[in-house]
Order: structure tokens, then sequence, then C-alpha cells
DNA sequence: TATCTATATTGACGAATGTCGATATACAAT
DNA sequence: ATTGTATATCGACATTCGTCAATATAGATA
């Protein structure tokens, strides 16, 4: 298979920001953004993302995340599948490494929300 | 005791935006950040937020927002602390009702941690 | 081929989470 | 005081989550 289990693309968060329509929220849109939001809802995810936001070109190689975690490699790994999964990274190889490249406009949807 | 178990009140996330230091996010504050944002992480919670905002005075009864999510009373009510525990809501009883009103400034906390 | 390195997957574990029914508490009104 | 209503807490349960050690896979190099 070529893409990871439950890859959320953008148009799948249709209601961008809770009010766009003047309705509250339906169960299944409030489950949509729960998901984005539980992917970025974890202290190690956070700090990927920061790292990555701070890399240039926002991306960074597995090799450079894992160390300033503090955390095993497998565990990082399992992180970065969490985020690409929910679509706010993307994964490229290159040799043998793993490249892993911010997505901003994932983070704009999250962002939209709140305002 | 007059407070929940873990209020986090606003001046405890002091890196707002998770580049304002221009450092990457330590795992400190990080955890901080995912506590507000697991508080959000969940549909129901997330109905909740959506319904209060559209609410004159952005505040509504416990008994207006039973009916909407569809899960049980102790279920919401457990979903409200956990959103007041986390400061984005807070409580007030009126005769035998509470009153919950959203805290727009923990949300613009939300907002900014993605800009 | 064989070997080394980088990353991913598996399997297991304790901890946390969402949910409900039952019960407790707070307040109002008789 | 008693009864009724609104909300909170408790106890239990299944499910999900974060983590690691062990192992598997992919690619580079010899």
């Amino acid at each position: 298979m070529s893409g990871s289990s439950t890859m959320l693309v953008l148009e799948d968060i249709s209601a961008c920001g809770p009010n766009a329509t003047g309705a509250p929220l339906d169960r299944t849109s409030a489950e949509s953004m729960a998901v984005l939001l539980k992917a970025v809802a974890d202290p190690a995810r956070l700090q990927l993302l920061s790292i990555l936001k701070q890399a240039s070109n926002q991306q960074a190689c597995v090799c450079d995340l894992t160390a300033p975690l503090g955390l095993s490699q497998p565990t990082v790994s399992h992180h970065l599948k969490v985020l690409a999964d929910a679509g706010l990274v993307t994964r490229e190889r290159r040799g043998s490494w793993a490249w892993f490249t911010l997505v901003p406009a994932q983070l704009e949807h999250l962002k939209g929300f709140f305002e």
C-alpha cells in the first residue's frame, strides 16, 4: 500500500472554523476536527512540529529528531507516523534517510478552528 | 476546596506560539500546551465549545447542553469539568442550574500556537 | 554475496480516556 | 421536613495511548 491507514486530506475538514455556517458543530465534523487535534495534543509531537517549523525548508531527517526528544527511535518513528497519518507532515526517503516536511496548510486548518 | 484539581491559568503557558523565543519547544512547555490541546481534542468537547461560542453572552446552562450532544448527563458533566479544569470555560451556579461561560483568552492561546 | 546503517513494524505493558448506571449533593418549592 | 429537579461524583468497564525492547525492512557499501 502506498499511503498510511487513515490519511486525512485537507478537503475532509469541510467546516473550517466552528461557526462557518452559523450552525453548531455536528458530531461528524467534530470527530474530524478531533482526529486532527488529537494528532497534535501530545508533548512529543508538539516538539517534533516545533523543530520542523524552525528547520530550513521546514524539513528534517529522523536522525535529527530522535536525540532532541529523549525518546527511543521506535517511539519517535511512531509519533511521526501519527503526524503523517493526520496529514500534518509528509515523508520522503533520500537514500537510507527519511525526511519529514511540515504541511503548513494543515496547521492553518487547526488555527482556523479557533477564530 | 474552591477550584478543580488541575486548573490551568493563562500565565501557565508562557511560550505563546511555538517559536516565540526562537528555540524549539522544551518538554515542559510542550506538556503544558498538550494539556490544553488534549482538553479540546474530543468531539463532545468541541461541540460544547461550539455551542457556547454561538450562545448569547457565550454562556449556556447544562440543561441546554446535554440534549444536543446525545450523551448521558454524567458524561456531559465530565466533559464540562475537563474544559473547566483547562480554563477554557468557567462555571457559575444560578439557583439550581449551572451555567458555563467561554473563556475567549484561552482559545486565543490555542490559536496563537499555530501561527 | 555479505554487512552495516537508518528507519519501520511488532508485541507487550501500564496508564489514561470516554462512557454509562448508580448514587450523592445542592437547591427550590411545597 | 419532604419531595422534586438539576448537577456532580463514584465505580466499573472497554478502548485507546505512549512507551520500549526486539525484530524486520530498506538501502548503501564493500
